[in-house]
This record gives C-alpha cells, structure tokens and sequence, in this order.
RNA sequence: UGGGGCGUCGUCAAGCGGUAAGACACAGGAUUUUGGUUCCUGCAUUCGGAGGUUCGAAUCCUCCCGCCCCAGCCA
C-alpha cells in the first residue's frame, strides 16, 4: 500500500478496538475476519467492510485478518464465486497470508457443538414442517407457540440428530432448534433453527454432508474457532448478536469475540443488494458481472478504477452506525484525484470536425513534442505527428459563438495543443443540411510548440489529432446505471424500470498514433475529456477498445446549462 | 401498539458538559499550452422537535416526531 495514504480517520469501531488493546482484553491480540458468503461477486460496499476488517488489523502489530468463506447454504454457493472474491481481494491490496477459511472446513466440529448443545438440553430436533414453524413462531406484537418436539428426551434428540446427518430423511423432515424463548420479544430467540437437511452437493464438502448449520450457529463458532477478537458486521445482524452471544455462552467456548454492527454503504445512482446485482447480471441487462457499469470491484476494475483510488474512497466515507448514502460523486472524484497524478495525457476525438491548414505544405510531417503528464515532468515527453489535415472535437467549434465561448470560431485564433496558433478563415457546410461538415484554417509557424515569440494570447487550447495518423478505435462512454438517485425509491416498483437507457454509449474514437501498442488495462487521460483505460475482455491490438471512468470535471459544460 | 437501532450543512462525518473539525458537492476569485490540475475565499448563531437540569447542553434528563432492522429450514 502506498506510504502516502493519510492515517485512517479514527471511527467507533477502531476506537473500541483501541481501548480494547489498552485494557490488554484478548491479552492485546487484535483479530478480524472478512466473511462472504460465496453466492455473488464483491461490489464496492464489500470493499468498505474488506478496508475495514484488514485495515484495522494491519494498525496493530501482529494483528489479523483472516479471510473466510461463509459457505454453509451450498444451494446459493459456487467456486465461481470464491475464485472472484479471492482475486478482488487481493486486487483491493489485501492480503489473508496462510489464512484463508472455509465455514466448510468446520463442519465436523460444528457437528460436535451441536451434539454438546442436544446434551445440554439446549437444542431439540423439531419435526415441525417449515409451514407449521412459521405459523408458530408468532408475530411481532404475539409470542410464538412452544413446539409439540420442544420436549424430546436428549437420547431422543441424539439420536434422531445422528440420523439427520445419516441420511435417513427427506430434506425439511426435522430440524435442529435451539432452546431458548418462544415468547421473547426478539424474535431471532424463539427457538431458532440451527440445522436443516439439504441435499445438495456442496462446492467443497461434496456429498459429505446432507444437513448443514444455518448462518447463526456456524458464524459465532467460526469466530470462536479461529480466536477471533472483534466480529464486526452490518447493522441488520444487531437481532442476531443476542443469539451469537447466547450460542457461545450455551457452549462455554474459551474464545468469545465481540460483535459489532456498522452501517453499510449505499450508493446513490445504483444499488448494492447481491440479489439485485444477479438480477441485472441474469437478466442481461449488464453484461456481467464485470461489466464496468456495475458497482462491483471487477465492474469498477474493468471500467479502470484503481485499488487505491477505493481505499481512499473507503476511507473518506467514514464508519458509522447511521443508515446513509454516499454521494457517487465522491467514488468519482477519488480516481481522479489518483489518475490525475499519475495517467499519461493522450489525446483522441470523439465527434470529428475536419480542418484542413491551408498554408501547411501538403505531405509534410513534423513531430512535435508532448508532455506525458504536466503533473509528473518524470513521466517524459513523446513525439505527435501534425500534418496539413487534422480532426478537431465538434464541440470546439461554433460559427456563432455565445458571449462565454471561447474556442475556435470564424476568424478567431485559437492553440492547438503542443502544436500551432490556427486561425479559422472559412466554413464549409454540408449543401443540404447546413451542417458545418469542414473548417479551413491557416496556422502561424513561429507558433510551434503552441507559444507565440510576440507574446500574443489565445483563449482556448484545443486538443486534436493527424487525420492520416489517427488510429481508429471504439470508445465507450459509461454514465450512471440508473436514473434515479435511489433506485428503489418506490418500494412497489421494480427497482429496473429506473435503470438508465443511456449508461453506455459507444463511439468510434480517433486516438493519436502513440496509441497503437496500447496495453489492456492501461490508463489513460484523454485530455479534455476524461480519463479512460483499455478494455481487458474487448480490446485487441487492431481493434483498440477504450473505456471512459470518467469525464474530467466540466465548468463549461455548467456555464452552458446556465444559460 | 413487541424488540433492537438511528436522527449534526445538499451528501458523508467528527464531536462524549466549555460555546459546531474535515471531506465531497456547490458558489466566487487567482494561476494555467487541458474551461483539467493547483491555490485562495465563502458555505450549520446551530445539532429531528418541545420542555427541563446547569454559570454553560449537539453532548445529561423527560416527553414527542421521523427513519431503518427483525416474523427464511437465506446470510
């Protein structure tokens, strides 16, 4: 991780963890997890609970952060989800070291605490269908109703348990509840299940297993197993926390982390629900998981964010238990904080207006040198070609200029960047249309490089490209996935009749010729237009794809939605 | 109408009885061979509301209002 990262912002977890350390609790170990469940890819709401979990433990000598699959519900669960989850990880800069986890790994164990809670007499087989469970665990405002199995001798339980994991019934015939309340006022407590037979193969476990432990009994024992100290997860598990306590308390375990809640991260102009994002992604309305419209961390590696640039995003949106909803434009204004220091400029057209120079030799070249970054002299120079026919942006010429614009225009002189002072001395336009299909300028040649030895000023600076140089390529121009700030504003609606019929525009895109060895992946700024990167998937060396991350901030685009 | 949480600038977020940090956004201005960057400046007399305690309250107490979570053999 890079060294000039501020210190993180100090937030109530850290400083519980802190005074933890201080009263030598856990003998001053500091021991975290990330714990996904393998049913989806990451997306950016992950990354905040990955810069959490390890970011906290990397402050503390010999701190932890172990990284450890959630599998217990292997109907949802793929490989190809814990392959993805790996390589975002350690994408994000994270690393788990020697310790990668599977809830799988302890099945057996699991097993073990659940036998010893049947022999505490706190867990019962309930031959209860799920229909009848449902109807009896009460409402809200009612206490629950006791099960007729709540009483089952312990050998009765035993017995009827070892025979669940033997393969002896359908799924849904029994299952194995806890003891505790049906009456209590926090109805995670009214005798929750904690084992139900499924049989389906799981990822990793095979067949091994037809009953598996539900997320309430295995998470708390795996933080227990692997000496976890401070659990820290999203508020909707507050109810759970009385039953994670309850189960490790009912087990005497010698190691009883503490769970703590966070907010998680909401984002507006998308959304952050895994069941949502597999809905876009099967669906079809994206095209993957990784498509760069999506908040996922390979959608946002792909569309050419970069890890840092989401540690520092993570980092500023703060951890706090209040439900909230970051601005986008805060994720946006981190990478370009981060490409803005260190992505070469480039330049390229998207809407190409011709313009020939009049008084520039036919068939003549010359090269001219350009910076690589004006932030980072480093970053070196390279060579542009400039000849007598060249392709300006659309936008940068109006024959009838508003009071505020200042770029090219009849009779008016403006820079062509790292090249010459041009002049506009006629219009061409299309005979039908009226459209201005061509400009004639002349340049200055004591311009070159883009100063005058007279001193003489010009007002705009455009940017452009060789017509017979240009490297022909695709650009694709991402905007938000939905239109609506909150997506889900109305709660009777689906959520995708807001998705956004503009998220992504394709466009040829002449690039200047530098470009033609263009790496996937690589990162570029599109000077005055944004910063952009290779496609990994799409892109190849003769079929140069691009895709815009973002546009660079615009105040003239804002001057002119003024007027 | 049970239980658990949460309400501080447009958006995040510090603050923990001594008189409202910071970031993004926004608005001005300066510098600029990217209308980019950078740099200044401005941006909550007020902390959901009402009472109370106190010399002093965003911080403590009371009541009220609003929002979120929980009735999966999901996590």
């Amino acid at each position: 991780m890079s060294k000039n990262e501020s210190s993180p912002a100090s937030d109530f977890i850290r400083n519980i963890v802190a005074e933890d350390v201080k009263n030598n609790k856990n003998g001053g170990r500091v021991a975290t997890r990330f714990p996904p469940e393998p049913n989806g890819y990451l997306h950016i709401g992950h990354a905040k609970s990955i810069c959490l979990n390890f970011g906290i433990a990397t402050e503390y000598d010999g701190g932890t952060c172990n990284l450890r699959f959630d599998d217990t519900n292997p109907s949802k669960e793929e490989v190809e989800y814990v392959e993805s989850i790996k390589d975002d990880v350690r994408w994000l800069g994270f690393d788990w070291e020697n310790r990668l986890f599977y809830a799988s790994d302890y099945f057996e164990q699991l097993y073990e605490y659940a036998v010893q809670l049947i022999k505490l007499g706190k867990a019962y087989v309930c031959s209860l269908n799920n229909e009848e469970i449902r109807k009896t665990r009460g409402t809200l405002t009612e206490p629950g109703i006791e099960s007729p199995f709540r009483s089952r001798s312990v050998e009765e339980n035993l017995a009827l348990f070892e025979r669940m994991r033997g393969g002896e019934f359908v799924d849904g015939a029994h299952v194995l509840r806890a003891k505790i309340d049906m009456a209590s006022p926090n109805i995670v407590m009214r005798d929750p299940t904690l084992y139900r037979i499924r049989r389906v193969s799981h990822h990793r476990t095979g067949d091994n297993w037809c009953i598996y432990p539900m997320y309430d009994f295995a998470h708390c024992l795996s933080d227990s197993i692997e000496k976890i100290t401070h659990s820290l997860c999203t508020l909707e598990f507050e109810n759970n926390r009385e039953l994670y306590d309850w189960i490790l308390d009912a087990l005497d375990v010698d190691c009883h982390p503490q769970q703590i809640e966070f907010a998680r991260l909401n984002l507006n102009y998308t959304v952050l629900s895994k069941r949502k994002l597999v809905e876009l992604v099967q669906g079809k309305h994206v095209s993957g998981w990784d498509d760069p419209r999506m908040p996922t961390i390979s959608g946002l590696r792909r569309r050419g964010y970069t890890p840092e640039s989401i540690r520092n995003f993570c980092e500023r949106i703060g951890v706090a238990r209040r439900d909230s909803t970051v601005d986008i434009a805060l994720l946006e204004f981190s990478i370009r904080e981060d490409l803005n220091k260190h992505a070469p400029r480039v330049m390229g057209i998207l809407r190409p207006l011709k313009v020939v120079i009049d008084n520039f030799p036919e068939g003549t070249v010359e090269e001219l040198d350009a910076l690589n970054n004006p932030e980072d002299s480093a970053m070196g120079t390279r060579k542009i070609p400039f000849s007598r026919v060249l392709y300006i942006e659309q936008d940068d010429f109006m024959e009838d200029p508003p009071k505020k614009f200042f770029r090219l225009a009849p009779g008016r002189e403006v820079r062509l960047r790292y090249a010459y002072y041009v002049t506009c001395v006629n219009v061409v336009k299309d005979g039908q249309t009226g459209r201005v299909v061509e400009l004639h300028c002349t340049y200055d040649p004591d311009t070159r490089g883009g100063s005058s030895p007279n001193g003489r000023k010009v007002k705009a600076t455009l940017h452009w490209v060789s017509a017979h140089h240009a490297v022909k390529a695709e650009a694709r121009l991402y905007d938000h996935l939905f239109v609506k700030e909150n997506p889900n504003e109305e709660k009777d609606m689906d959520f995708k009749t807001n998705l956004n019929p503009n998220s992504l525009k394709i466009t040829p895109f002449l690039v200047e010729p530098s470009l033609a060895d263009a790496v996937p992946g690589a990162r570029y700024q599109f000077e005055r237009l944004g910063y952009f990167c290779v496609d990994t998937v799409d892109s190849s060396p003769s079929a140069l794809v691009f895709n815009r991350t973002v546009t660079l901030r615009d105040t003239w685009a804002k001057i002119k939605k003024k007027q």
